[in-house]
RNA sequence: GCGGAUAUGGUGUAAUUGGUAGCCACGUCAGACUUAGGAUCUGAUGCCGAAAGGCGUGGGGGUUCGAGUCCCUUUAUCCGCACCA
């Protein structure tokens, strides 16, 4: 039936959550009434402090810990809490479990949005950061969640940052020290070179050094400062760069993607620039290491490994014809060598002038010049572009004495091994493509593939033409090249890694202050005891006009004495990377944290965040706790040992069809028999993909007049997944469902939704399914009338059955953090009770509930049930198997109640061995013919049949 | 290009980890109660078929008494890295 109809002519009218409740509400007072519930008990749980815990050396602590988020302008949407709830859920198991569980938060508030906010509108960025955070805490706290409020930290907070500053500060007084394994006071090295210069230090650096106790001696205070910024852990340097023109700032490379900035998205390009570093390269066999240890998903455990980049190779220098300087290139293929055709250097390698002869000096200059111009993305854009030029020199192959032209190209990059490589066109598909542009020549040294079409790169094969390494594979081939290579003295084996330095300043405001000052050009720290070093109030963001930063607009900005401080400032990174540290002690200000406290808590035992900070703040927080492990400050090497990323939620966008030209809108089944415009329509006016009419003309002043074409009365909106965000009218909002359903139907029916690490569009279409289970909950307890329904009558087997099944289920699933199946237990679990409503049932599975539901449960445990204690005084409720036996048979516990096999098992005796053993065998033996029992497996002692 | 993950009804998902695929919900349909239903309750609902029965976990192949699950191959989607020598 296809039906026109105009302004409020359609008679069927279609169903609306936000017009469901307020009827309904008052047909009956003593429904499950959560709007009065959840304050109430939030309220409790405030002025009782419910949530605050202590040091308590009776308990075994347990650290549960979110990511704290940026508090941004537009304020939480539905997706953001599913971390926070899953956690919270744990939290509470935890701690019916008997644990003492930290569960902390706070706000990681300093950072660009705000910044970018304070240029346009020149509001402070304290100001909005705090409104911001103002929002988050109250949108938070209807959620119900178990924080130790007590222990919020505020990463823009001076009583914190006093100790991002203060990290640094020593970051900034050691080196590395190699054949120690960690960071030493930096004075030990100037002691060192003091005495033999550089001889026997093995350190981790920039550039590698070599000086004498009587060099050291002769330099004054710059030189030794340059020399020693080359060894601190934070230190300045000279370095290529990601510059934002757009943002004014430097980013890290976690913080470009594709060559645009990831906050923003403007374009990044490469310069060189005087810089703050973390010399985070010097932890990266540590950091690669940590992993094995961690119960980490292996798919992050895979991201870290492959930002580290660790590869096994080889040194080797090539001596250059006419000169006696030696070509220093890596490897991982020095099994390779005896077909090397040609070098490459990369455009910014530092002898490029030498190396390049008279006659082609301007061809090179040309190519640099035209490679440096080029930005980021134009080099990712145009990887497969072949480009370069001859110097003009040669290198000696020093296994076959052969010259060899070196060349210049970007596809070598600067910053990786040493900026040169020994090419083998036969076997590595770039050095190919280059050959063949150049014509150079292609010696095949492995057999296999087809050289007249492509390298063949394969790591496995037979050398050939490769004098003393012929026949063999490749993998021998490898390491016997490597102690080749160290007996002639060509070089050595070495590791290299990927990963980088980081770029720790940001030309920006709204950051922790470097606690440095420059005097004569060198950077000195600021004594400890001048932290914080305070950030000065300003009143324009922006850079100045000689494009400084805003700090360069504090007038005075510099010691008492006048000497001038940093103008940059931390980045984002900074303040997250130690706070899981502060939460265990946040009110110190002796100490980062004390002693007590930390060898207390130790570490987190559970973090739960996005996959997102892979390689940002999860590299950077293990590295800076390694450090502060080094000093021995904490007492843990790694920060998280589990971890687990929850999916992101994306947005389910509705759309209506607008005949193109009129104001008349069809209904998705019909659409195809016009001609129409796909419009983004607010989730928040259509149910179950079906619009509601007068909503839509109240939405938007445009739709006011509009006109509908429906199928069957109903107007059908299409719909798709997309990230949720305002412009798509798909975001929604936690304050809107837990006004509509309650928090505890908000908590409940985001673990519903899916697995947790899973991504998944949030859908509002089916949280009825979660609001009905909590009314017949509640229904158990009390009846229509609202009069008290419990019994104290004796529970049957059946009933023991179901709730003992549950109570297993649901404890292991929350162990697995498969939360989406618990929910499903319990309304399994509801469905099975019927009307049962005994104390003897009602009581344990209330406790059951109460980590994902925990304001219903606290308002039926005090009232119906009638304790004094809240529920959390209590323990989360244990299973008994012997519930399981029924006529000497026990059933496995399986979920779903089907029973595949029954097994005999004695009564009365505990048999979770017996039971695995049986289950074991029992899965190769169950089929083997249809009906009958046909094995009897013998357990010392016992004798088990399986029937089917 | 390399590495990782995922693929199951109209929808979200589940499956005792190799043992009756589709639990639990949403949606849909039918019914009961009701002034009403947008409350509540009951039943049906993978697909084809009147039924018997057949088909069915992205596609193809394999191992196995038995495969959603293991192996090979292929396609699609998502994520990470990307000239890393």
């Amino acid at each position: 039936m296809i039906t026109t109809t105009h302004n409020n002519h359609n008679k069927k009218r279609v169903i609306f959550a936000n017009q469901l409740q307020t009827t309904k509400s008052t047909t009956n007072i003593m429904e499950y009434n959560f709007r009065e519930i959840e304050p109430k008990w939030q309220q409790e749980w405030k002025e009782h402090k419910t949530y605050q815990v202590e040091i308590d050396p009776s308990r075994p602590k347990f650290y549960v810990l979110d990511m704290f988020p940026y508090p941004s302008g537009a304020g939480l949407h539905v997706g953001h809490p599913l971390g926070y709830i899953a956690s919270d859920i744990y939290s509470r198991y935890k701690r019916l479990c008997g644990f003492n569980v930290l569960h902390p938060m706070g706000y990681d508030a300093f950072g660009l949005p705000a910044e970018q906010y304070a240029i346009q509108t020149g509001q402070h960025p304290a100001v909005t950061t705090t409104q911001n955070i103002n929002r988050y805490r109250e949108q938070l706290d209807k959620i119900g969640f178990s924080f130790d409020w007590n222990r919020e930290v505020r990463t823009c907070d001076p009583a914190y940052y006093k100790w991002t500053q203060w990290a640094f500060l020593k970051m900034f007084g050691h080196y590395y020290n190699n054949k120690t394994d960690k960071a030493e006071p930096i004075e030990k090295l100037i002691a060192h070179f003091e005495k033999q210069g550089t001889e026997g230090v093995d350190a981790a650096c920039t550039n590698q050094m070599r000086f004498s106790a009587a060099d050291w001696a002769a330099m004054d205070e710059k030189q030794r400062e340059e020399v020693l910024q080359n060894y601190r852990l934070a230190f300045r340097a000279d370095t290529m760069v990601n510059w934002c023109p757009k943002l004014g700032t430097v980013l890290a490379n976690d913080e470009v993607k594709d060559g645009l900035s990831v906050r923003g998205g403007y374009p990044v390009e490469q310069k060189r620039m005087k810089q703050w570093l973390l010399r985070v390269t010097a932890y990266a066999q540590r950091l690669l290491d940590g992993l094995e240890r961690l119960a980490w998903s292996d798919s992050l455990k895979e991201i870290q490994r492959n930002w580290i980049g660790r590869s096994e190779g080889a040194q080797v220098f090539f001596n250059i014809k006419g000169s006696d300087k030696k070509l220093e290139i890596f490897t991982t293929r020095p099994d390779t060598i005896f077909g090397v055709t040609f070098m490459v250097i990369a455009p910014e390698h530092e002898w490029i002038d030498e190396l390049t002869t008279p006659e082609h000096k301007q061809e090179i200059e040309e190519y640099v010049a035209q490679t440096k111009k080029r930005s980021e993305r134009e080099r990712i854009a145009e990887t497969k572009r072949v480009s370069g030029a001859f110097t003009g020199s040669y290198a000696v192959n020093p296994f076959t004495d052969k010259e060899i032209p070196i060349y210049v190209s970007d596809y070598v990059l600067a910053g990786y091994g040493t900026g040169a490589i020994m090419a083998v066109p036969a076997h590595d598909s770039r050095d190919y493509a280059f050959a063949r542009h150049f014509n150079l020549p292609i010696i095949p040294v492995v057999e296999g593939g087809d050289l007249s079409v492509e390298s063949y790169d394969a790591k496995s094969g037979k050398l050939i033409n490769s004098d003393f390494i012929d026949g063999l594979d490749v993998k021998e081939a490898i390491q016997v090249m490597f102690t080749e290579i160290e007996r002639r003295g060509l070089g050595k084996k070495r590791i290299n890694y990927r990963l980088r330095d980081a770029i720790f300043s940001r030309q920006r405001y709204w950051g922790e202050p470097f606690p440095i000052y420059y005097k004569d050009d060198i950077a000195y720290p600021l004594s400890e005891d001048k932290l914080p070093l305070e950030l000065p109030p300003i009143e324009n963001f922006g850079p100045t006009e000689q494009g400084e930063p805003p700090l360069a607009r504090v007038h005075n900005w510099a010691t008492p004495e006048g000497y001038p401080y940093e103008l940059s400032t931390m980045p984002g990174f900074a303040g997250s990377s130690a706070y899981y540290l502060r939460y265990m002690d946040p009110h110190n200000d002796q100490a980062l944290v004390s002693k007590e406290a930390d060898e207390y808590w130790r570490n987190v035992d559970l973090y739960v965040g996005g996959i997102e900070h892979a390689t940002g703040h999860l590299m950077y927080s293990r590295f800076w706790n390694k450090f502060l492990f080094d000093l021995g400050y904490v007492v843990e090497d790694e920060p998280f040992k589990k971890l687990v990323n929850q999916g992101m939620i994306q947005g389910r966008s509705n759309f209506v069809y607008r005949i193109v030209g009129t104001n008349k809108f069809v209904s998705l089944g019909l659409k195809d028999q016009y001609e129409t415009q796909e419009i983004h329509v607010d989730v928040n006016i259509v149910k179950n993909d079906l619009l509601n009419l007068d909503a839509f003309r109240a939405w938007r002043p445009e739709f006011a007049e509009a006109e509908f074409i429906l199928e069957d009365g109903k107007y059908v909106c299409g719909w798709a997944i997309e990230k949720m965000s305002k412009s798509m009218y798909n975001v929604v909002n936690p304050d809107y469902i837990v006004e509509n359903y309650g928090a505890d139907t908000l908590r409940m029916y985001e673990m519903f939704l899916g697995p947790l690490e899973q991504s998944k569009p949030w859908d509002t279409n089916g949280i009825d399914g979660v609001h009905k289970f909590l009314r017949r909950f509640w229904r158990l307890f009390y009846n229509r009338d609202g009069m008290l329904n419990l019994s104290e009558g004796k529970a049957t087997a059946a009933e023991l059955k179901t709730l003992h099944k549950t109570i297993k289920k649901v404890r292991e699933d929350i162990e697995n953090f498969s939360f989406n199946t618990s929910v499903s237990a319990f309304m399994i679990c509801l469905n099975e009770l019927g009307e049962c409503n005994k104390r003897e049932i009602l009581e344990p599975l209330t406790v059951l509930l109460s980590p994902f539901v925990p304001h219903i449960t606290e308002e039926l445990w005090q009232t119906a049930l009638g304790h004094t204690d809240t529920i959390f005084d209590t323990r989360f409720p244990e299973y008994d198997e012997h519930y399981l036996v029924e006529n000497s048979f026990a059933y496995p516990i399986s979920f779903n109640g089907k029973v595949r096999f029954k097994k005999e098992l004695p009564l009365g005796v505990p048999n979770e061995e017996l039971e695995k053993q049986v289950l074991a065998d029992s899965n190769t033996a169950r089929y083997l013919d249809g009906k009958t029992p046909r094995k009897v497996i013998v357990v010392p002692g016992k004798i088990i049949n399986i029937v089917i």
